[in-house]
DNA sequence: CATGGGCAATACCCTGGAGGTATGGAGACA
DNA sequence: TGTCTCCATACCTCCAGGGTATTGCCCATG
């Protein structure tokens, strides 16, 4: 199977019509029809239904559909390594939301130059959905992640240090002068408490501005503290969920400035926080 | 980048040689120069090093060869899935090793037959390298895995049941008559201590026999004990590496039938066993 | 029931590129 | 320096993948 095909099936199977998909792709559509059926010729086995008006897919069709998209983005991650591989300076692209580092970074960086196997380390700052996205099609070679707020899937990963939780409220707020808090009472407040119910929220200015005007609080790992406007206050929060910041990176993947990396960042961890994982 | 680019690579990867990689594909040498030439002109990237006498791999290379392993794998599996999904009878094939599914495949197998989703189970026994390779190679849907003996990368999974170790030696042996014993006292005494010190037996009727006579001590999950030889007996071993049996299936997989099968498994693991994972 | 419209399949042609053969050319080693 | 090895280049062939024109099928609609 050819990654052409694979192409061109899933374009189907997306689009459910040949029409459409043969002008996705930039052609006619009997050729598109041709190596369909080629395809299913070769597999023996029906990827789609075609009875009469439209069309829709077997369940062969779903199966290859998703084999299809994971074999693309492998496909387009290799693209992107090897053509970063042969970059000539090497680096080591690190992807983190700000302040996503849980304040390691200052410190794995600079025990990180002294290796011997160390490279340039190339920063990109980026937001929560597009961190784990970059590792995967092969942008960034290793992301700082949040569990359980990020999937692992596909990734090997080191954990580096577990927080705890805080709630965040404006500076003169009923809650700011507690030497901690519980869900529980946070819930009873009448001020929705995010992320619990108010998810659509990704930019943290925004976030951060509607808990300084009162409209919500917010709880966040620990390590958000320093990086906090001033106007606001972190209250610990006893029973939140902790949050484990990991260091994720493709499965099979083990450049030596990679592995350097993981196993700095991991020594530097353990020696700041008693408890790494 | 076509899979047919990425196979012509990795055989020259591999063999390190146009001529004998050429060979091996099956055609002329020079149409797969050109085909790597072509290759490294669309990446921008040079793949190998051509200094005179043999060629080598550039450091973009060895990415691309791990990359085009997994690309070609993926398709492998894609095909090998699909051509299964698109069988007549839908089928649910299920690897283990000989008594690998910590006792609990009898009940297993009941409590399915009873779900709506259910379909026929098919069961490959096959050896404990395999394993893996059936279910990620897309031989079989989900296999039973021993952690911490075998690798999960790549798979969801799910914990059915952790069991103790247990030490096995013959019926006369000095240790047989005792309630309990430890690693430590396993590892004095003279008698080799498998696998710390012979991983690479891998038959276990051959392992068996070489315990009988006395050769070696086998450690093993506890619940290889209904199926032992009767000239063998098991001593728990109080603290020897606990191992989880887990279910193991490619990630994003999600038909209806595995789904039932890993819901099933984990409920009659958690009613048969106190603490499953 | 007849007709028209939408859409995939078929028929037929054409071109680019994948593959083959012959040969050149650059190191390595005697 | 000659020769051997091995990759690259030159040149040719042919087929597979793509285009255009058309058919065939199903369904909607009057």
């Amino acid at each position: 199977m050819e990654t052409r095909e694979l192409a061109y099936f899933l374009a189907v199977a997306e689009e459910l019509h040949f029409g459409r998909a043969a002008e996705r792709l930039g052609m006619a559509q009997p050729p598109l029809s041709r190596a369909i059926q080629k395809l299913e010729r070769r597999l023996g086995v029906p990827l789609f239904d075609r009875s009469g008006r439209g069309i829709s897919l077997t369940s062969a069709g779903e199966v290859l559909a998703r084999e299809a998209a994971t074999v693309l983005d492998a496909v387009a991650a290799a693209t992107a390594r090897t053509r970063r591989a042969g970059r000539a300076d090497p680096r080591l692209v690190v992807a983190l939301k700000p302040g996503g580092d849980g304040g390691l970074l200052p410190d794995i960086l600079e025990a990180y130059r002294a290796h011997p196997d160390a490279v340039e380390v190339e920063l990109v700052l980026c937001g929560v959905a597009q961190r784990a996205q970059l590792v995967r099609d092969g942008t960034a070679d290793v992301a700082f992640l949040h569990i359980p707020y990020e999937e692992l899937t596909g990734f090997d990963s080191e954990p580096l240090r577990v927080e705890g939780s805080v709630a965040i409220v404006p500076r003169g707020h009923r809650l700011a002068g507690q030497a901690f808090v519980r869900v529980a009472e946070l819930e009873a407040d009448p001020t929705p408490l995010w992320p619990r119910r108010h998810a659509d929220i990704n930019d943290p200015a925004t976030l951060m501005q509607l808990v300084a005007l009162g409209r919500l609080i917010a709880m966040a790992p620990e390590s958000v503290t320093p990086h906090l406007r001033r106007d606001l206050v972190c209250v610990p929060v006893l029973d939140g969920t902790p949050t484990t910041v990991v260091l994720a990176w493709p499965e099979r993947t083990r450049s030596r400035a990679l592995a350097a990396f993981v196993r700095t960042a991991s020594a530097v961890a353990e020696r700041l926080s008693p408890a790494p994982g």
